[in-house]
DNA sequence: ACCGAATGAGACATCAATGTCTCATTCGTA
DNA sequence: TACGAATGAGACATTGATGTCTCATTCGGT
């Protein structure tokens, strides 16, 4: 017994797990766990070992993805400089976190009757402040709400990381492309 | 027998029924044909009786979906004025199909190995016009891809309708928000 | 008021996914 | 090399959703 702190994780890392189970179950909800297993390139029974169903499952799945969501935030340092700019280091962090917010975005919404989870208030509130500071500063627009750019920016990491996996845009350009329309949009501007 | 044209549809609108259906669906993947019905306020059977089973639904929504995004692309006069103002229209005619064109962007992505729908790629093809349209003329810029532009698109349109359905958006708001950030982003613009 | 169609509720049989088990094999480590 | 842990494959019982059925009731049209 040379590496064990109260559990066992050898040979199968419970995040790259989560990380294949995420990109399939954001676009297969329904998939199957048999599926998910092959999905992540191990056994049935292996998945079963780490993941006691289904729903703990899930449930990991939602601990990582606020977890690492958090984490991107810290890195992303929203208080720091413009508010435009830090909006473009979230958008950085948040590229490796993409599939696994993106099955969150679309099934954590109305699970299980449950009240909004705490930990995902906690988040939309960290992202709207960022929002919000933007508009304070003159930086953002006051006509759209920083809930809806909250949500707007969920939406669009997530169409991304569609995006990519499809092979309709291309990897490296994930980031600049989501930044660049959430912040400057579509039109044509004038300046630049 | 006053009105059977080659099938009985009176009493249960089978369109109402289809869009309770997406509602539910596209925040709950995994619903139960039991949760369906009662999502749409009939029963089980009834739902049965309509459509032979959750394949039959799924695909029953597709056509919808895309009958109604067809149409509302074709409302929306596209190859009509300014592109700009024609993505405003087009948003503006998506807002009643938005819970199921959410659905389907959500899951009828990798649909059983089957290659793209068809459909889909109509409507893609008609939306990637607009934009291209809009950059030839000048008034999209023309470092975002037309691909990306409609999956972003779609991706707004999602996140809209959850939003509203969460409450977190006055549904008054739906058009203008999505088309506003769309079009102009989050950023204040120095003109206006 | 009458009649027929459609519905809702419930009782089933069926089937697929799930969860648990065993056992042979592999892999890391001593 | 030898040992132990972890894995993969498969068998199995169990559970829950599904699909089909019947029957009483409701509703619309005549």
């Amino acid at each position: 017994m040379s590496h064990s702190v109260y559990g066992c994780l050898m040979s199968v890392d419970r995040t790259q797990v989560l990380r294949a189970a995420a990109a399939l179950l954001s676009r297969k909800a329904t998939a199957t766990m048999d599926e998910v297993a092959r999905a992540a390139g191990i056994g049935r029974a292996t998945l079963h070992r780490h993941f006691a169903g289904r729903d703990a499952l899930v449930r990991a799945l939602e601990d990582l993805g606020l977890q690492e969501m958090q984490a991107a935030l810290d890195r992303a340092g929203l208080d720091t400089g413009p508010a435009d700019e830090a909006v473009r280091r979230l958008v950085a962090e948040t590229e490796a976190v993409a599939p696994l917010l993106s099955f969150l975005v679309t099934e954590n919404q109305l699970f299980e009757g449950e009240e909004r989870n705490e930990g995902w208030a906690r988040l939309d509130a960290r992202v709207s402040a960022l929002f919000r500071r933007g508009q304070e500063q003159g930086v953002f627009r006051i006509d759209l709400t920083p809930a809806w750019l909250c949500e707007a920016l969920y939406g669009l990491v997530g169409a991304g990381a569609w995006a990519v996996q499809d092979g309709r845009v291309a990897a490296k350009d994930f980031s600049y492309m989501i930044a660049e329309l959430l912040l400057g949009g579509a039109r044509r501007s004038v300046e630049k």
